[in-house]
DNA sequence: CCGTATCCCAAATGATACTG
DNA sequence: CAGTATCATTTGGGATACGG
């Protein structure tokens, strides 16, 4: 349930043992950067992530999206038009993960942006 | 090279759509926790790392924390005395990721902790 | 247009044993 | 103690084609 983890020895953060919930989830290829592009640009169509994630597999994309609801962390609203349109968007929650996420994901970038590929 | 994403309409943050360098090793498993566990015990053994990741191997210990050592993010310092003793610590740039990664899986945990598994 | 269903392959992880 | 080497296995992910 918990970390279980007691060790703190010099009164510094915990560490977070575990490897379950949203973590597993976030782990995932793509799963990061989807959260930002949908915190971006939301509301946004499949189809514009997909633009945004050149690299990823449809089935990938469609997979991540569908974890990401489940988690709570993505809402996925259909309109039943001619041609069909679907859009996704942050929960509060979902909101709440993407402010972390950013400013991850840029300092991500700033640092692979240096020497490496 | 960069981020090739111009679609920013509504001046909200830029996406972050190539997947390398770091978010790679990131997105392995276990690679988050280390980092935290690290960034919370430093200087701490391979020992006590495997202690907090109880479900991780050995040997995927290894290969996350060599991966994380070359990506300039924690430091491997080796003491040859007997027993062998091993120390990692974290590199100024592992503790820029650290505080990014700590409220993450902080949020991520607490989310974890409702209601799913 | 927005996916899902399938199949296949590669990568990643786990388990274990053995060495400096 | 701290791993590395090896092997087996699982899992994830890519490609593709078809359905709503």
């Amino acid at each position: 349930m918990s970390t279980n983890c007691t060790l703190t020895d010099d009164g510094s953060p915990t560490c977070y043992c575990p490897l379950s919930g949203v973590i597993e989830v976030l782990g995932r290829k793509y799963t990061m950067q989807i959260m930002c592009v949908i915190g971006a640009h939301e509301p946004v169509r499949f189809g514009v992530v997909e633009d945004h994630l050149p690299t990823a597999s449809t089935s990938t994309l469609s997979a991540r999206l569908e974890e990401l609801a489940d988690h709570g962390l993505v809402t996925r609203e259909q309109y039943d038009e001619i041609p069909p349109r679907v859009e996704y968007a942050l929960t509060d929650r979902g909101r709440e993960l993407c402010g972390h996420l950013e400013p991850l994901l840029e300092w991500a970038e700033e640092r692979t942006n240096r020497s490496e590929v």
